[in-house]
DNA sequence: ATGCCTTACGTTATACGTAATTATT
DNA sequence: AATAATTACGTATAACGTAAGGCAT
């Protein structure tokens, strides 16, 4: 049989066309260079070379097999990155979401019943989210509604109420209840990377521009420091309450998500305890 | 690296289901079996087995390895086979023909120029000639009209004319000429592989019926020891006469066929003594 | 008890290197 | 003289086999 490490050295020989050449290339030496040839000559049982005195190149059946050997090298290449790569899917758990607090305990969650395992979590716009999903790229998704299909397992997990944020000077922020419109014109600071959240603001208060930023530190200390509006939530108060706001609840049925985790039925018992572990948390009020 | 004897141990192993039966098969030891499967696994940096106490099995990223493996092994077959049937194409001289006469000096005049080659010679119809010539299947070929490519050379290297040859005591016997219409009705015998003529016959007489004989020597007790009409040409006569026959010439112009030799200019050097040697043969009279 | 996988160790095959030879530029 | 390929021979790597141990059915 022809091995792998002779065809390199073939390889090798047709990239540099002198077998010293490439026996310095491949720190061999010369003579290892000529007895592998001769042996895959032998085993192709054809001749692949011209030879002269002190020449030697490839003919027409060799410059063949040279073709044909880097295939057979690109199909090893890719044999082990394709491997290599299922492997990392294998041990890589990703949940999508179209906003971001569905996230945030999904890591400590996952990492508890599977240290093993790398927990990556991403914010998407829902078709990129329902593609993934069907293709396997995420094995959990957070979506607005229940997924009716078969092959899919759906629960409520998450409900998020949104509150404008104002600081007290506002001359909003003494109103009981508000609607998206009320505050239409009126510019926001918003954090980056808030999926859905973001595009809802822009379509119900298209008077309003809205100050983005992507440093959590920079927004934070903005907050302080400037009386500009922003939005918070009841899942945000939760965690971290912000200063010298007053929170207003929104009345539109779109500032109300609910959060629904949708997986497919084959991920039911691989991962039943962290499955159960979001069902528990409750944050269904 | 890894090498190919030891992805042939993984397929036998994926093959047979256990190391021992994989071993046997491959009249090898199962501690052998063992290593090269560590070996290929330290390569690929990822678990290709489920390992129990007594028992070792595929994971998913060994079905995967194993899939790919046999990709490598088909490329590999794939690639000896290409490069032994384009060194035999190498090796070999093809020459096609609509009719056998233009053949028959064939193997002799290449061989002796080139008594390393095998020369080959193939009756075919003219659609099939064209695109061997163009494909390469066919270095040269043999055909009615000159071929008008600047890729081509083309010349007339040979005539034949047709004749009937009838029994003395046949009807038509003692004509001068004749037309194949004439003899429209008659039965006759006829020699398999005789391309070209065999349809014009039919074409030219329908309402002969033509009695195929595929052994020569059965044809020739035939003409013997029956009465029955049958062709021969001025070539078949330069060869080999026919007893007890009365050739009469056939006027249609389709019974005077010129064939001309046609190859890629590619063949000229080469072969140019060969080549020289047919158009002295100058059977153009 | 038998079958299967693994580890440890000794043996053999073979891939490689060095040195020498021949030929070409 | 320098460069290249090949041949011959010695060396070292590593592939293989044998033997022994552990676990499971």
């Amino acid at each position: 049989m022809i091995e792998l490490y002779e065809l390199e050295q073939l390889l090798a020989f047709a990239q540099y066309g002198t077998l010293s050449k490439a026996a310095e290339e491949m720190n061999l030496s010369q003579p290892s260079l000529t007895r592998t040839m001769q042996h895959i000559e032998d085993e192709f049982r054809v001749s692949l070379f011209l030879r002269s005195k002190n020449r030697i190149e490839l003919n027409e059946n060799g410059k063949l097999a040279v073709d044909y050997t880097k295939k057979v090298f690109d199909d090893m290449k890719d044999m082990v990155e394709q491997v290599r790569a299922h492997d990392r899917r294998r041990r890589t758990i990703t949940v999508a979401s179209y906003a971001p607090a569905p996230l945030w305990d999904i890591p400590r969650i996952f990492s508890d019943y599977y240290p093993e395992m790398t927990v990556s979590t991403e914010i998407k716009n829902l078709e990129q989210i329902r593609l993934g999903l069907k293709e396997g790229i995420y094995q959990f998704a957070f979506l607005p509604e229940m997924l009716d299909s078969p092959d899919y397992i759906s629960f409520p997990a998450m409900k998020e109420h949104l509150y404008f944020a104002f600081a007290p000077d506002h001359a909003l922020a003494q109103e009981k209840e508000l609607y998206f419109k009320d505050a239409d014109g009126f510019n926001f600071l918003l954090r980056s990377d808030i999926g859905f959240w973001d595009l809802l603001c822009r379509k119900k208060m298209p008077a309003s521009r809205f100050l983005i930023q992507t440093e959590d530190i920079v927004f934070t200390e903005l907050i302080k420091s400037t009386s500009l509006p922003c939005f918070t939530s009841d899942l945000v108060t939760e965690r971290a309450g912000i200063d010298n706001r007053i929170s207003i609840p929104i009345l539109d049925d779109e500032a109300t998500q609910t959060y629904y985790l949708t997986y497919k039925k084959e991920y039911q018992k691989i991962f039943l305890p962290a499955i159960e572990q979001i069902k528990k948390a409750e944050i269904m009020k």
